[in-house]
DNA sequence: ATATGTGCAAATCTTTTGCAAATTC
DNA sequence: GAATTTGCAAAAGATTTGCACATAT
């Protein structure tokens, strides 16, 4: 069960860009598809891109007001709504562990699983090569054409299971 | 890759309820573990167990309504708070397929994974021996206690590939 | 008697929408 | 100048909560 090609790398550290797994930028990959994009709408993606870990729209908002105050959060949602359409972010829930809103985050490399703590609230990422091998079978059973995929686990982290800690961190955050 | 043990059922079809996959009732569950129910919250989770397909809070409340007209929306969803502590229930959102709504189905048999036709709205669920794997991955690598999981996938069925479909089952139901 | 469950109404939270003004092509 | 984008305010949709009353132990 080791070495089972499977990675993990915990969600604090700033998402790797730009090593060999990632394809291209959101920029780059709406620029190549012959997207234009208003300033308003650029920095917004260059937020998300730039963000470490999981945005939610209204963190995205609120980086974005950095730069420009005066940005409202429905160019935000408009913004997303852009990405999701062409398939170059994901959208998670994260359990739900902090409410109903979403997270996004860039799809520039490869899927990845989200392990969500729900005593501390640490998101974990995973990847390996069976969940690879896994929707390549979903896709010849059922015909599929697969455009998304999700995948999210909720439990203890190595840590808070060994503490035997309680469930708390559904807690809005 | 014919044969792999992939198994496959459209959701219009009631949910097996009882074959040999099955474990126990959610009644049956809570019985076992001590939890007295009131009439009410009897009525709901025996809505909720036997419904075909994935019911969401509002679908639940107006079954629980044919039996008794005065139940709250509020009640619903205590009882599913209820339900969801004790991990009884699976919560999905069917790739938020129709808006922002959950979607709950008694968690009795084996977990299976969810495809959402963004064309026609489709549900299709499989079970793969490679999930459970993949699982078991996950945890030996992660060292997370796993609760639950869930496995959307968002795409194009096989009949709405063949014809060429647009996305368009965005609309609310 | 004490604790728990229930209906009702209001509140909350996230996301979406209509519209007029501003910006872009 | 026609089409798209933006901010603002209001609306919508799902879920949660406070509270007084009812039910159960």
């Amino acid at each position: 069960m080791r070495n089972s090609g499977l990675a993990a790398t915990g969600s604090q550290v700033p998402k790797e860009n730009g090593n060999g797994l990632n394809r291209k930028s959101l920029l780059e990959a709406l620029e190549s598809s012959g997207v234009r994009l208003t300033a308003q709408r650029r920095a917004l993606v260059e937020e998300l891109q730039n963000a470490e870990g999981h945005l939610d729209a209204s963190g995205l908002l609120e980086r974005a007001r950095r730069r420009n105050a005066s940005v409202d959060r429905a160019t935000v949602y408009r913004t997303l709504d852009l990405l999701k359409k062409r398939g170059l972010v994901d959208e998670l829930d994260l359990m739900h562990l902090h409410g109903e809103k979403h997270y996004y985050e860039a799809r520039t490399g490869r899927d990845h699983i989200h392990l969500a703590c729900l005593s501390c609230g640490r998101i974990e990422e995973v990847t390996s090569p069976l969940y690879d091998e896994l929707k390549k079978q979903i896709r010849a059973v059922s015909g599929f054409a697969i455009e998304v995929v999700r995948l999210e686990v909720g439990g203890r982290c190595r840590v808070c299971a060994r503490k035997g800690n309680l469930k708390t961190a559904k807690g809005k955050q």
